[in-house]
DNA sequence: TCGTCATTCAATCGTTCTGTTGAATGACGA
DNA sequence: TCGTCATTCAACAGAACGATTGAATGACGA
């Protein structure tokens, strides 16, 4: 059946969309690419793969439209094509969440007392740090918290939680975040804080969520490369 | 790599549902459950395909939470899972139109002439029929129309347009809906009309995104089954 | 209990996807 | 013009997927 008919051939053209989306490694690729632009270098060395691998991968991407590429002398950058795309992630994700039972199972095994983790939503943020009642910290890498953040955030990668907080007041909640929803990095920051006696708590999905809804973003314009 | 953190324990579960959606005759099953639930049996003969094929996607999109199966007797009706399927369908389709010049190609190409196919808006619409300006058809097959349907709609299924126009007035307006968005059913309704000298137009969307926008929908409840 | 029938399972083969390797491309700077 | 370096291409083996076939399951009615 080499012969389609039209709406076998867009069925085809949604598949192979889907289809892109079905790589836990892409899926993650999508999610760094949603902090912003990197080269397939940068976007390697984040993931810890081969470099050829990930071009591949960026190239599958690119063919179903979900990334574009722009090449700026040696690099090539690559960046998501639209923000339908961080709209079909989690669309999909939604469908996860709701039907797998193994993704409760998950999060329940690793994310361990996630009553207790009850994330803070973006409106419940703004009117915290509005009234000065909390920390709110950015526990990505320098780089991505540079290309936008929460106003009013302090970065803290991950990292250096434990040596921070030693020089806070311990009695001041925190708000910790991350890349977005299922980032773990924003959970172990809050694991790490509460072990240390600090009062803490994730906001609810990340920055590219944020960003997506409309609210101010901070960049930093003018820092040294890493 | 058979030890996991649950970082990508998560993406695998989130990639299970994309791959699930990463097949153009999974698609299509979806778009007919949407409808309303459907046998194997029946799922296999709207498609023209194998019972066993189908039966095996129907376990393809049930292990990723997709559809949901109840036995009834020999049968086993399946549906789909939950709402928020249709919107990861409708989103992965979003990125599939704004990115993929593919699928404005096949549009143009086989949906000729789009620009005079402008559809109808569900409130358009609803003005239209409140002022009794037109006539609806859904040209579905009668038992999916039995299903559930607009409110004032009469089921004229593609094969029969023809046929029903020759004892209409030719003068007033008709509005044809189908399945879906892409449903080539609506298209084709439109075209035949227009060339027996009516006026005619598409509904945007078709039922199961009626349904979704909370809107009213009729049902048949005592109809000799098919 | 037994036959019937809708559905699922199991086994098969051909195709596509994945990750790895090493070579090719293409832009920059000397 | 030539070397350097980021990226891509090409080719391979291994794994997963897809369609088909025929047998097995499980519920119904006699």
């Amino acid at each position: 059946m080499s012969i389609r008919n039209p709406k076998q051939a867009l069925y085809e053209q949604f598949a192979t969309v889907a289809k892109a989306l079905g790589h836990p490694l892409r899926l993650e690729m999508i999610e760094h690419l949603a902090q912003g632009a990197r080269s397939v270098e940068a976007l390697a060395a984040k993931l810890g793969q081969p470099i050829a691998n990930i071009s591949q991968h960026l190239q599958a991407l690119r063919r179903a439209g979900i990334v574009s590429a722009e090449r700026d002398g040696k690099f090539v950058h690559y960046s998501l094509a639209d923000d339908s795309v961080l709209s079909a992630f989690a669309s999909v994700r939604g469908v996860a969440e709701r039907q797998l039972a193994e993704v409760d199972r998950i999060v329940r095994g690793y994310f361990d007392a996630r009553d207790d983790m009850r994330p803070v939503t973006r409106d419940e943020l703004r009117a915290m740090m509005r009234d000065g009642l909390v920390t709110l910290i950015d526990v990505r890498p320098a780089d991505e918290f540079a290309l936008g953040h929460v106003p009013g955030a302090i970065n803290v990668p991950l990292r250096e939680v434990k040596a921070w907080s030693a020089g806070t007041d311990a009695s001041r909640e925190v708000i910790a975040y991350c890349r977005g929803p299922w980032c773990v990095m924003s959970f172990e920051a809050v694991a790490a804080l509460r072990s240390l006696g600090h009062s803490a708590r994730r906001l609810e999905d990340g920055m590219p969520e944020w960003k997506a809804a409309g609210l101010p973003v901070e960049v930093v314009t003018c820092v040294a490369s890493l």
